[in-house]
RNA sequence: GGUCCUGUGGCCGAGUGGCUAGGCAGAGGUCUGCAAAACCUCGUACAGCGGUUCGAAUCCGCUCGGGACCUCCA
């Protein structure tokens, strides 16, 4: 495994290059992934960008590091917009729906840990919350300020970009020049507080009517949106850690702003890999609620929504994600998932026939360089398509083999049972959905298949048919193979 | 308008300067009482136009199309 483990790249968006992963201490990962704003029901293409992290994770942790995995929850600071008069997203949702915003900050985020359980996400090793990091985001300005960084105004704290930028490059991991970035800034109303228009709140201060605030040396107000992950990454993991991850649309300027908080801050970049997933469009077009075009995991699951001809599982749609590379856009369209799903079926079938097959004398088929295919596929920047590929490679084989035409070692059967296992399960987090575990049908369908097998014993064909198709119309399907009937 | 990414066979999606992933769909075949499943065979695709090269879909330029960010967004 140590091998495997030396062999990892990863395409970090600050160089924009793929590296060589080598972590600040060997064998020990520190990974940051930013988490949701617990405002309202997660959809389907924030679901993306966890799930593709889970799969990084997975695989870390497959090969031997001991990963300490921190996703944060927002629960503050995040404003409506930019303006100074900004509305704070929780709060705002808390007025609308006549709700404490704790109640609102509960709701989403049993509703995310909920949605994510049902996509096998594996939980992080620590969830902080913004408003749990109050005094550390109060101490990290502190440092900031000390450090000539930010400035106070009207009882808010802004960081200065123009003079951070003086002495390290604001807009290094977005590509972005703070000259272009002047002449394209929009003109916000309210924004007199700043002294210039490209810097970020740290603090801002609440006016009275205000639910959600904290008392600080600049007066009762409430974190800015960028500094929690800056606090509570530092917290956990350290002034500088291994990777950051999220999706693409946060590169700027919430990573961008992470990048200068800390090292403003602490005196060193925070991040040495950073990682940004790619967007999921729905037929073509991003995800959206003000346009209508999104779809929430629960509409998908059961089928009730506009866009898909009929209802798929979890287990089909993380499939299909793990189909796509996480750096590429990914169309989510009612054909593709289709297809997802009579791929996602036949890998599970190759599963189940994997471990009924028998072994052999020899392997016609060099199983240790299929399985060195799997970790040359992840350890390429979590390449999971083309894993997904070579896993069809060994589909095609395990079929071969309970066919008769291929045969394989006992060895080699144990070395690809574990790895299979390891990869389908483990690494890719992708399980069997299907409703032939039920204990209970079980025997029934033993009893029902043997009076089958017993009519075309005797050839009575029309009564073997009708259990056949009466199963049918009830979802099952029979498969008369030669070691016998099968069904799912 | 600015910055950046992208355009692959019927569909979804990898990848690479020359050796042509994979899934789904389609055609033919083997097996089967018939099916289903499985297995075998079949598609010479890389937006368009130029250029570099012995050779490009892969590098460069332009054109057209799609997307992200620049303002909250996974």
């Amino acid at each position: 495994m140590s091998t495997e483990k030396e062999g990892l790249k990863i395409y970090n968006s600050l160089a924009g290059t793929k590296e060589k992963f080598i972590p600040i201490n060997e064998g020990f990962v520190g990974l940051y992934v930013c988490g949701p704003t617990v405002y309202n029901n997660v959809h389907l293409g924030n679901c993306r960008t966890f799930i593709s992290f889970d799969m990084v994770y997975r695989y870390l942790h497959h090969l031997g590091f001991k990963v300490r995995y921190v996703r944060n929850i927002t629960d503050v600071g995040h404003l409506v917009d930019d303006a100074d008069e900004g509305e704070d997203k929780i709060a705002k949702k808390a007025r609308l729906e006549e709700l404490e915003p704790m109640e609102i900050v509960q709701q989403y985020t049993l509703d995310f840990h909920n949605v994510l359980e049902k996509f096998n996400t594996v939980a992080p090793n620590i969830e902080p919350t913004a408003t749990g990091h109050i005094i550390e985001q109060i101490e990290m300005i502190k440092a900031i300020l000390d450090n000539g960084f930010g400035y106070e105004s009207n009882g808010s704290v802004y960081f200065d970009v123009e003079k951070y930028n003086a002495s390290h490059p604001y807009g290094e991991l977005s590509g972005r020049k703070i000259e272009d970035l002047l002449s394209n800034t929009r003109d916000l109303d309210g924004q007199d507080e700043k002294n210039n228009p490209l810097d970020f709140a740290l603090w801002k201060n609440a006016a009275e009517e205000h639910i959600m605030k904290w008392p600080s040396p600049w007066g009762v107000g409430f974190p800015g949106w960028h500094l929690e992950c800056s606090a509570m990454s530092t917290k956990y993991l350290g002034e500088q850690f291994d990777i950051h991850g999220g999706g693409m649309d946060l590169k700027f300027p919430h990573h961008e702003c992470e990048i200068a908080q800390g090292t403003a801050s602490n005196g060193v970049s925070p991040v040495k890999y950073w990682m940004h997933g790619n967007m999921l469009t729905l037929n073509g077009k991003k995800m959206s609620k003000s346009t209508g075009n999104s779809i929430l995991p629960a509409e998908l699951f059961s089928g009730n929504n506009e866009f898909m001809e009929k209802p798929f599982g979890p287990m089909v749609v993380r499939f299909f994600m793990m189909q796509a590379h996480y750096r590429s856009p990914l169309d989510f369209t009612s054909e593709a998932l289709t297809a997802a799903e009579k791929g996602y079926d036949k890998l599970m079938e190759a599963m189940r026939s994997l471990e009924v097959v028998k072994a052999g004398e020899q392997s016609s088929v060099d199983v240790k360089a299929m399985v060195a295919s799997f970790y040359e596929a992840m350890n390429d920047d979590f390449n999971a398509p083309i894993l997904v590929a070579k896993l069809f490679d060994a589909v095609k084989y395990i079929n071969s083999i309970k066919d008769g035409n291929q045969s394989i070692g006992s060895a080699d059967l144990q070395l690809l049972q574990k790895e299979m296992n390891a990869f389908v399960a483990g690494v890719l987090g992708i399980r069997n959905d299907s409703s032939s575990s039920n204990g209970k049908l079980n025997p029934v369908m033993d009893l029902v298949l043997d009076l089958r097998q017993e009519a075309r014993a005797n050839k009575d064909w029309s009564t073997s048919d009708k259990i056949r198709d009466g199963l049918a119309n009830a979802g099952i399907v029979v498969k008369d193979t030669k070691d016998g009937t099968s069904w799912s």
